[in-house]
DNA sequence: ACAATATTCTACCAAGTGGTTGAATATATG
DNA sequence: CATATATTCAACCACTTGGTAGAATATTGT
């Protein structure tokens, strides 16, 4: 699989590295909701929520409808479903070349022979 | 499931965050190498890969086996495991939220009853 | 003992992050 | 129109990050 289609999960993986950001999915995994609603709802500013949404939104975790002065924001579920997808399978790619270099440097330590007293 | 078991994952999805730490991991999987032979292998300074490395071990995705002057690095599939794991809960989390919401709103638009002409 | 090797540690730099505050902009309401 | 509301933008701060270079440390080989 090319690098190219890769590269925009940088940005999802670095998002999710964030508790902050995990919760603020949380949320709006229950609908849509102002910005301002979201920032009610964290112990921090105003502008520090703002900034925590534009990181959600570069990813494309997350669109945002203008509404008059509203600003209404909405979970898109298609990157999580790509990064997921990604991690699984590079960590099922990894771990079986490492399982198969094991199984390739213990020679096979039958358990049905038992070691002689 | 507690934040505090999930403490331990920010740093994985960062590590993971950067496709330079995701090569080194690739190349990891192939087994234990040094520093220096990982070096070799990245467009980067010697010292410049130690600090990567020094990234994916404090996320316990590489253990370290120090030999004389040699330092030979370990993949830890584990961590992994984990994040994989905990990546696909909070995806199915989120998404079986916003359907069920969309459930909720769309009043279910019946595809076997066709609109009269 | 000496020189080469493998590596970290320290210091530095530019850019990014997470957070703040204050001003600016656009919209709604009296 | 004037004012309150919802939001971004710009500037700033402390800290982190990805990268560099150079010095220090530990080990090996001659």
């Amino acid at each position: 699989m090319p690098r190219s289609q890769q590269a925009g999960l940088d940005g999802v993986y670095a998002a999710i590295a964030d508790p902050t950001r995990r919760a603020m999915l949380t949320v709006l995994a229950g609908g849509e909701v102002k910005v301002g609603t979201l920032a009610d709802r964290f112990p921090m500013s105003f502008n520090g929520v703002s900034k925590h949404v534009k990181v959600l939104e570069r990813a494309g975790l997350v669109t945002r409808r203008v509404h008059g002065r509203e600003h209404w924001l909405r979970l898109k579920p298609a990157p999580l479903r790509e990064a997921a997808r990604w991690l699984e399978y590079y960590r099922a790619f990894w771990e079986t070349r490492l399982d198969a270099l094991e199984r390739l440097l213990v020679p096979r330590a039958r358990h049905d022979r038992r070691v002689r007293p």
